[in-house]
DNA sequence: TCCGTTGTTCGATGTTTATGGAACATCGAA
DNA sequence: TTCGATGTTCCATAAACATCGAACAACGGA
């Protein structure tokens, strides 16, 4: 499990990152992140099994729209909201309210409260 | 070469649009067809083999990105600004804002003037 | 040190995708 | 009707992708 890479500003790109959003799933854990509060990686509930959504998290992961942290054991996530914001200016955001008018990825959801990080 | 299917507006979904805008010819097709005009299949230019540029054109068809007319025998292609708009606000003119800044799709170009429209 | 928790990685599988060439269908013009 | 231009469709191929279960690695606690 070692420290992940993640890309920096200027490795992000476009195609990428609407790649990694044209998953239902993926665009999902995005929205559970949207609010910019980390999770913790056991939080997170989608209906896959767990090597799938390691997968996803990834394929977010690579594309530059999450950060990983890791802890102890445990991971945290979060979403990437300043970088994205300066590297494609209102992209995330635009794409998030698309989603929410048609509840894209709503079977993606957040365990609360489990001892709140 | 019958007449194709377009997607109503309805049937638009978030992550065809995001598929079909996650490869960078297509994301130059709708770089050249973002001043709303309509071109012609012939005048659009790509450094694919025609059966290739077809494929692309279909994808962003059935994603409800565009609308192709048939005129004798040649196509007209024009992007859906209205309906895309309506649909998900934004989303385009936000993609293609962070396309122009990479030139992403910037090997697609059109052939302009030969017998315009 | 042994064990349980937590994610990642590794096959394996079936599907989708991008690509090009060749054959085809359609239509206008000669 | 015959021909040329225009796109589409078919076939084949190689790569990418979503998915799962099992094996694995890392770490903290008992």
């Amino acid at each position: 499990m070692r420290q992940a890479h993640h890309p920096e500003l200027g490795e992000i790109t476009l195609t990428k990152v609407m790649a990694a959003l044209s998953d239902p799933i993926r665009v999902g854990l995005v929205r559970v992140l949207a609010d910019g509060r980390e999770r913790g990686w056991g939080e997170l509930r989608a209906p896959v099994a767990k090597s799938t959504l390691s997968h996803h998290l990834r394929v977010l992961r690579d594309a530059g729209l999450t950060r990983t942290r890791q802890e102890g054991t445990r991971c945290y996530v979060v979403l990437r909201e300043k970088d994205l914001q300066a590297r494609f200016p209102g992209l995330v955001r635009t794409v998030l309210t698309a989603a929410e008018t048609d509840d894209v990825g709503g079977h993606v959801s957040v365990r609360e409260d489990p001892d709140a990080t």
